[in-house]
RNA sequence: GGAGCGUUGGUCAAGGGGUUAAGACACCUCCCUUUCACGGAGGAAUCACGGGUUCGAUUCCCGUACGCUCUACCA
C-alpha cells in the first residue's frame, strides 16, 4: 500500500522568488493534487545573514496569485509545524549529536583562516580544489584527530565548532531520480559537508533531511542545482537510520536565459525588457524596482499555464492551453523533460493573448473601466463591453486597450496625414458627403448591416473600395489601424459617425491647403 | 580542474528501433482585410559528432565535442 503523497516547496527567503521557483512550486502542487496528497510550504531560513525582508511574504503572495495553494505551511499551520526552520531550531542538534555518537559525524574547530590556509597549501601542492574530506581531515583540528580530553575541554570552554559529516572513503552512492534514472556518485568525490554551523543553526543539508523526515515527505521535487548534493542527503538518511522512509527524488531541469546560455536571471529581464519575477518587487536595500508578470498584465491562469509548459508536456495530446484542473489531471513526473528550457517572452505573450481571447468581455470591461475612470471618461457598460469584445482579438494585455480604442471615447484631433494627403480631393470629398447622407438614412447600424451597406454603396457608385473605406476610417478614428471599418462605425454609432465625418471634412481641407 | 546532468528546426516540444520526425511560438511567402490584428494555406530539421549493437538507430551502448549545475560555517 502506497503512502499518501506529501510534497513540499522549500524556498529560502533570500530575495524575490523567480520563475524557476514558481515552477518548482507548481509542479509540487500539481503532483500533490494529482495524487490527492498534501502540498506543504516550508521556509528554509537557516542562513540568518541572507535574510531579506519581505521575501517570504512575496513568495506566498506570488503563489497565491498563480492559484497555487498549500495545505500545510505558513499562514495556515498543520500537524507537522512549525513550518519555518528558524522556529524549529531546537530540533536539529539532537540529530547531529546522534550522528556524532554513531561515528558518522564529528566536531571541527578549524577557524575560517585555518581552512583558508589548508586550501592554499593544497592548491600549492597541485590540488586544484581542495576539500575538507577523507584526504585532509586527519590534518585538521577536529574530534577525529584531537585527544578526547582536548575536545571535551574545547566544548566545555564554549569554543566555536561546526559538526561535519564523515564521508566514507570509498563507497558507491546510488540514487534513483524519477526524471533521470539511476545516478551514481563515488563518496571519494564528496567532502565532509558542514551539517551544523557554529552559529547554532543547521545547514540546508541537515535541516532539509530532518524536516523532510519529520514531515513525512514522500517525494522531493526540486531544482537540478541540488543533484550534486543529493548523495549527501541519501547518506544522511542512511546514517540517521531512515533509509526505509527516504523520499523519492526528482530533479527538475533549469529555466535558461533566452539568448546564450545559463540560468535566467534578473539581468536578462532588464536587458531584454521582460519580467522574471511573478510580482513587482522592490529591493529593500537598493530600492530598485523590478516589474512582475502580474503588473505587466499577465493573467494568472496564462502565467501558470506558460510556466508549467516550460519543461513539462503531457505528451499524446496536441494541446498547449490547459486549465489548472486539466494540468492536475494530466501531470506526471515522467513527462518532465531532462534538459533546460530557454524562456521565450514572445511565447509567453502568446499564452496571454490566447487567454485574452477566451476572457469574458464583461470582466475585461470592468478592468478597462478603471483605466477609463482615471482618464475621466464615462460611458455605458454595454458600450465598453462591446468595445472590449473587439479589443480582445487584437490586444495581448489590457494595458494596450486604451491605445487601441481611445478614438471611441475621444474625438480625433490628429488625422493620419499620409492617407489624407494621398486620398483627399474634391472627388472624394463629394463621395464622402454622399456617404454621410446615406449613412444618416441607415436605420440598422449593426456590424453586418453596415458591412453590406458599405460594400453596396461602393459598388453602386462604381467606386474603388480603396478610395472610400480608408478615408472613412481616418475620418472616424484619425488612425489607419483598428477594427474593420463597419465595426468601427457601428461601435461609434450613427450620430457620432456623422458628426465626425463633418468635422473631418473641414480638417482635411485645412490639411491639404498647407 | 573535478563530479554530476544534459544535447530533436532560432525557441518550447511530441515521438521513441522501421514514421513523409507531430504541434506551438518566432520568421518568410501567399490568401482574407485595400488598415493593424485575428483567421486560413504554405516554407524551412535527417534528430551534436564518431564508433558500435542490429536486417535496420534520431530512438539502445560506448566515446568525443559542446553546454549547464555543483564544487562555502548559501540555499
Amino acid at each position: 500500500m502506497e503512502k499518501p503523497v506529501r510534497v513540499r516547496y522549500a524556498p529560502s527567503p533570500t530575495g524575490p522568488q523567480h520563475l524557476g521557483g514558481v515552477r518548482t512550486a507548481l509542479y509540487n502542487f500539481l503532483f500533490a493534487k494529482k495524487h490527492k496528497g498534501t502540498f506543504i510550504i516550508r521556509i528554509e531560513d537557516t542562513d540568518q545573514t541572507r535574510f531579506v525582508e519581505g521575501a517570504e511574504n512575496y513568495m506566498l503572495e506570488s503563489l497565491k496569485w498563480c492559484g497555487i495553494t498549500h495545505n500545510e505551511g505558513p499562514g495556515i499551520g498543520g500537524d507537522y509545524g512549525p513550518y519555518k526552520q528558524s522556529e524549529r531550531k531546537h530540533l536539529y542538534r539532537q540529530y547531529a549529536d546522534q550522528l556524532i555518537e554513531s561515528g558518522y559525524a564529528y566536531y571541527a574547530f578549524d577557524t575560517p583562516e585555518e581552512l583558508e590556509a589548508m586550501r592554499e597549501r593544497m592548491k600549492a601542492s597541485g590540488i586544484p580544489n581542495p576539500q575538507y574530506g577523507a584526504a585532509t581531515r586527519d590534518y585538521m583540528k577536529n574530534s577525529l584527530v584531537l585527544p578526547h580530553d582536548e575536545v571535551k575541554t574545547k566544548l566545555a570552554n564554549g569554543e566555536q565548532f561546526v559538526i561535519r559529516m564523515k564521508m566514507p572513503r570509498k563507497e558507491e552512492i546510488k540514487l534513483q531520480d524519477l526524471i533521470r534514472g539511476w545516478v551514481v556518485f563515488q563518496s571519494s568525490q564528496l567532502d565532509d559537508k558542514v551539517l551544523f554551523k557554529s552559529d547554532g543553526m543547521p545547514t540546508y543539508h541537515l535541516a532539509n533531511v530532518v524536516d523532510d523526515y519529520l514531515m513525512k515527505i514522500t517525494h522531493v521535487i526540486r531544482g537540478e542545482e541540488w543533484l550534486p548534493s543529493a548523495p549527501l542527503h541519501v547518506m544522511l538518511y542512511k546514517y540517521l537510520g531512515w533509509e526505509d522512509v527516504m523520499p523519492h527524488f526528482a530533479h527538475l531541469p533549469l529555466i535558461l536565459r533566452p539568448d546564450g546560455n545559463g540560468k535566467l536571471s534578473k539581468r536578462d529581464g532588464d536587458r531584454l525588457g521582460f519580467p522574471v519575477f511573478p510580482l513587482n518587487w522592490t529591493d529593500p536595500e537598493t530600492k530598485e524596482n523590478s516589474i512582475g508578470f502580474r503588473e505587466r498584465g499577465f493573467f494568472p491562469e496564462a502565467f501558470a499555464n506558460m510556466i508549467a509548459l516550460l519543461g513539462w508536456h503531457p505528451g499524446s495530446v496536441q494541446q498547449e492551453l490547459f486549465s489548472m484542473e486539466e494540468m492536475i489531471q494530466l501531470f506526471t513526473i515522467e513527462h518532465i523533460g531532462k534538459s533546460g528550457a530557454k524562456f521565450d517572452f514572445e511565447k509567453a505573450k502568446w499564452f496571454n493573448h490566447e487567454y485574452m481571447k477566451k476572457a469574458d468581455s464583461k470582466i475585461l470591461a470592468a478592468e478597462f473601466k478603471k483605466v477609463l475612470t482615471e482618464k475621466r471618461i464615462t460611458d455605458s457598460d454595454e458600450h465598453i463591453v462591446a468595445i472590449c469584445e473587439s479589443l480582445k482579438q487584437r490586444c495581448t494585455f489590457i494595458s494596450e486597450f486604451w491605445d487601441n480604442s481611445f478614438y471611441f471615447f475621444t474625438e480625433p484631433t490628429v488625422y493620419d496625414d499620409q492617407v489624407v494627403k494621398k486620398k483627399w480631393n474634391e472627388k472624394t470629398k463629394a463621395i464622402m458627403k454622399e456617404l454621410s447622407a446615406s449613412l444618416a438614412a441607415q436605420t440598422d447600424f449593426s456590424f453586418s448591416a453596415l458591412d453590406t451597406f458599405l460594400h453596396s454603396f461602393v459598388k453602386e457608385k462604381n467606386l474603388n473600395t480603396g478610395d472610400v473605406l480608408p478615408v472613412l476610417r481616418i475620418m472616424l478614428s484619425g488612425t489607419k489601424n483598428g477594427p474593420a471599418v463597419y465595426e468601427l462605425a457601428s461601435l461609434l454609432g450613427k450620430e457620432k459617425s456623422i458628426e465626425r465625418m463633418a468635422k473631418a471634412e473641414a480638417e482635411f481641407d485645412k490639411m491639404i491647403s498647407v
